[in-house]
DNA sequence: TTGATATATTCCCATCTTGGAATATGTTTT
DNA sequence: AAAACATATTCCAAGATGGGAATATATCAA
């Protein structure tokens, strides 16, 4: 009975658009806190924040080095998504005539519907 | 200041477990609500709950039939979703030495962290 | 030790969410 | 018109959230 916690899953953790920003941001970089929130225009606790939950699902991981801390992206954890959206993608990718099929299939069945 | 709001884009609206059920148990099929809620064991309600949801990101087309509602996948937008974690896909897919790479390299800053 | 720096955490609040129960709306049948 | 059926919507409660502000923690430097 409330919305599914942001750690729940990588669905969950990357359903915020920040989050998002910061994977793309620190993609094949390794970044402090504190270069990553002024790269982004953000207060240094949302960084920390974010990251945090980030971290909890494994997306970004977390090296000490010194009292900084730098954080790099591990997107392995995407891999489900990619593996779940890919259920779908014969409609779209490869096999235009499937697409195309389906809409016309739509297209006809609404057109049924308005007279 | 709150979550995002869950029609605000498909991430969003994927986010939540049981969408992403609806969704699967959708696809490739036409169903109406009844059938829909008998098929998951839900309750009506939050059969057309979740299906407005959905209806509202695009990723279920309605057709009026009588008293009855027919609901089907449009998949379409889901590729935002692809397109996104697609810019990782390199990490993971086809060119097994970056993820050895990388992991080594995740590997050796980690044993250092921990002299 | 003390101060400065880097980061994480806590507290607060407005907002949104999901699920259940009840109810409203719309359509068909009798 | 009335009853039955199919679906949507409303109202409620309990959580969970993201952001701001303040504060705690940890580490380095003098």
């Amino acid at each position: 009975m409330a919305r599914t916690k942001t750690t729940f899953d990588i669905f969950s953790a990357i359903a915020e658009p920040k989050r998002r920003e910061l994977i793309e941001a620190l993609a094949g970089k390794a970044l402090t806190v504190n270069q990553t929130a002024e790269m982004m225009g953000w207060n240094q606790p949302m960084v920390s924040k974010h990251l945090t939950i980030l971290k909890k699902v494994g997306l970004v991981n977390e090296q000490k080095d010194g009292r900084c801390r730098v954080y790099q992206v591990n997107p392995l954890p995407l891999m489900p998504i990619q593996n779940w959206v890919a259920q779908f993608e014969q409609f779209w990718n490869g096999n235009l005539d499937n697409l195309e099929s389906y809409l016309n299939e739509i297209q006809t069945k609404e057109s049924k519907d308005e007279q």
